[in-house]
RNA sequence: GCGGGUGUAGCUCAGUUGGUUAGAGCGCCGCCCUGUCACGGCGGAGGCCGCGGGUUCAAGUCCCGUCACUCGCGCCA
């Protein structure tokens, strides 16, 4: 007996043994993880996945999946099927495109959602749409994003955001509760109260903030416009518009130089001259900057961020979006920076979840120079039509919301404008003529001209709840098979060239780079 | 399109200020051991040091170019 084996105490004697398939030496070992590289494991997926790890991966992604639809057919959702090949829509991410053979020169586009398809639906009464549904995007990837990918995507009429959150809300906490130990650690479910997307650009610097890092960015433009601080870098700033952001971190005063000066370091690494710091003690901070700012003014600091002794505050300087942004990197960096255990480090074995919420539904263009939609041109904005009538369009919300967890995006959703004559409006501003909504989006107007009930949705990321579950920091380990960060598939070769037949029946003539066509590949 | 990182044995990696015959662990092959289970012992095979050019008496190491992979930025209404 072998007690350091669950199956230590089980003998099998081998009576008889057949060959049925014989091996070649494999390229990399299953049977532990030898660390093999990304792109070998992709030449040879099969042999991926037989290692445990992939194994417990997709099968999570399968009860993930089997739980989903259990539970949304259990709230009294319907689950559809909508189309693959679809219409090219003219906004937003490049479409893949699929040749139409009997119509010569026209082309399918494979959906980057169904969301015209969904709304479609609510107006035919259909009103709680399920899906998990393929969505494809030709856009360049990241670890968490894909050309395909699938989303639970949800939607439902006559309801409001609210309507919306409770509903779906449990479904998630469940889902996540059932997984939650899936890494052999219990996970706790936290769901936090709405934060409004202003609020957390302030405060985390970012519309899809880690909650599990507790430092906060407070605003501080005010301590470092007075007369009697002197920091010339930050007052020219502020002169032309700028803000300072300030985050404060709690006990750090026995931290290293070095834990500063890394910091500093690593803002220089992002371009910026430095990351400025006070740490106050007594009346009279240190620090590089602190010489700078008197007495009086650093008490101002310190009641704006709360900061107390042994308490430091770093600060950012710029024109708002860029200090909002920059703020929010920092304060991922200075949490990263902190020794474990630290009562500020970031909270482990916690998924924090909340609904950003109140997006602007527009937002100026600096490069056009014109008002744009911001976000999603679907979405109602608050306050309807009078709103549009009578406000600032760059003071109106949507009815648009995402679902954040852990510092990615999770759902995207809205509540839709459902009414052709403030979808007309809501273009107008954004300087899209009548005829060209129409000739955009005619099929889906058409369709509200007859009726549309009030209606909304949104749409989960399904590979990235299963990433989350599975504590991966990469989708390509959730799926059996996929494609490497070019969207290529090495082991399949996909994309590949076609012959001259499949071409000449779709009409198609290929004008590609010289160096870039079959004979100079092959050479 | 842009930036960072990586590229040396089948896999994962080390390789010093440029200096003899480029190493390790795992894997592979052969032999031995046979209560082992990440077995053990002995022996062995295996290298366009990503590719091209340059500097040098001498380049895995320095310089230029290029390709591949990867992470990020742009992009993703």
């Amino acid at each position: 007996i072998n007690s350091k084996m669950k199956t230590g105490e089980i003998e099998l004697e081998i009576k008889e043994a057949e060959l049925q398939s014989a091996a070649d030496v494999i390229p990399f070992q299953v049977s532990e993880d030898d660390g093999a590289g990304e792109e070998i494991r992709l030449r040879y997926r099969y042999l991926d996945l037989r290692r445990e790890k992939m194994q417990k991966n997709i099968r999570l992604r399968n009860g993930v999946i089997a739980s989903m639809r259990r539970r949304m057919t259990d709230t009294g959702f319907q689950e559809f099927q909508t189309p693959i090949l679809a219409a090219s829509s003219p906004e937003g991410a490049r479409d893949y495109l699929v040749p139409s053979r009997l119509h010569p020169g026209k082309f399918y586009a494979l959906p980057q959602a169904p969301q015209q398809f969904k709304q479609l639906l609510m107006m035919s009464g259909f009103d709680r749409y399920f899906q998990i549904a393929p969505c494809f995007r030709d856009e360049d990837g990241r670890a968490d994003r894909l050309a395909e990918f699938y989303q639970l995507d949800v939607e439902m009429s006559f309801v409001t955001q609210q309507d919306v959150f409770d509903t779906i809300q449990p479904v998630i906490i469940e889902i996540f509760k059932e997984f939650a130990d899936f890494t052999g650690v219990k996970r706790k479910v936290e769901w936090l109260p709405d934060l409004p997307y202003h609020e957390a650009m302030l405060k985390y610097g970012s519309d899809k903030p880690d909650l599990r890092n507790p430092l906060v960015i407070t605003d501080v433009t005010e301590v470092f416009a007075r007369d009697d601080v002197e920091f010339k870098a930050f007052k020219g700033m502020i002169e032309k518009g700028g803000v300072v952001r300030a985050i404060r971190v709690p006990a750090v005063g026995d931290q290293p130089r070095s834990y500063f000066d890394k910091l500093n370091g690593w803002a220089q690494g992002e371009g910026a001259p430095g990351l400025g710091y006070v740490l106050f003690e007594g009346e009279e901070g240190k620090g590089p900057i602190a010489k700078f700012i008197a007495p009086a003014a650093q008490a101002a600091l310190r009641e704006l961020t709360g900061a107390g002794d042994s308490d430091a505050v770093f600060f950012v300087c710029n024109q708002e979006a860029q200090a909002a942004s920059f703020a929010g990197k920092a304060r991922d960096a200075i949490c990263n920076a902190l020794p474990e255990g630290h009562v500020a480090a970031r909270e482990k074995d916690v998924y924090k979840v909340c609904w950003i919420v109140d997006f602007p539904m527009y937002e100026f263009d600096e490069k056009a120079q014109k008002v744009d939609f911001s976000h999603n041109p679907f979405s109602m904005p608050q306050g309807g039509l009078e709103a549009l009538e009578g406000q600032d369009p760059l003071t109106i919300n949507a009815n648009q919301y995402d679902c954040v967890c852990n510092g990615f995006e999770l759902a995207s959703g809205a509540i839709r404008n459902h009414r052709p004559e403030i979808m007309e409006k809501a273009f107008a501003i954004a300087g899209y003529d009548k005829s060209v909504l129409e000739a955009k989006f005619g099929g889906m107007l058409n369709a509200m001209r007859y009726g549309a009930p009030p209606h909304g949705g949104l749409a989960y990321g399904v590979d990235r709840i299963v990433m989350l579950l599975a504590d991966e920091p990469n989708l390509r380990e959730v799926y059996a098979f996929v494609m490497n960060g070019q969207y290529e598939d090495q082991m399949m070769k996909a994309p590949s060239f076609v012959d001259n037949e499949q071409l000449k029946d779709l009409h198609i003539k290929l004008n590609v780079p010289k160096e870039k066509t079959q004979d100079s590949e092959a050479a």
